[in-house]
DNA sequence: CGTTCCTTTCTACGAGGGGTAGAATCGAGT
DNA sequence: ACTCGATTCTACCCCTCGTAGAAAGGAACG
């Protein structure tokens, strides 16, 4: 996902593969996880001759807004559990929220 | 921790297991299950004569703050992943976090 | 003091997921 | 028909989780 998310257009696997070449992974390898994303709906991917094309589903922010409403929905009492988020992070943060409320 | 976290006092093993005895669980689970809930610092226990008692470290709603923290973590720019948030969470959330940040 | 009973610890097993990759297959160009 | 890259299928290892049995520690009780 970081590499997908690093790039700003659909990669194929051997793209993928090239950016993780420091890990020296074997191409299969690549495939599989792709397919095991887009099985969890991480990614999509675009039939184009004979290999495919990959790209995320959603940008990364949104899927980290995604999580934070999946742990959100852990909290019986949402707007509780908003207080105790608003709580825990930095004082900017909070300037930061108030300023995107307006 | 549902248990846990619906108890208002701390709990020994045996009140956990009757606490679930619907799904009639040895007691030796219930154990296992709280060691490994200790061992992830989710719960803490303090020991009483034979027995010991359990309680969670922090409430339920500070640990979901803890957990959207940890997701807003995974984003490399927070203040993008926060207007994010904000924009899949329901209006009545939106205004209860504006109440909340005055 | 030995037996009993409760609590805990240690160990284990099956299911499922993630990281990794080989074997086999598919498909287009030479 | 043959080659070569891309994909699919299958598998292995390791870890976590749900579950629980076996064994040990210790207090009470006859």
């Amino acid at each position: 996902m970081e590499v997908l998310w690093a790039a700003d257009h659909e990669l194929t696997a051997r793209d993928v593969q090239e950016a993780l070449s420091a890990r020296d992974l074997a191409t299969t390898t690549v495939l599989t996880v792709l397919g095991r994303l887009e099985r969890k709906q991480l990614v999509r991917r675009t039939r184009d001759g004979r290999a495919h094309h990959y790209r995320p589903t959603a940008s990364r922010e949104d899927h980290v807004a995604e999580l934070m409403n999946d742990a959100l929905d852990g909290a019986p009492d949402r707007g509780a559990a908003l207080a105790r988020f608003l709580g825990s992070i930095p004082r900017e943060e909070r300037a930061r929220l108030r300023d995107l409320l307006d």
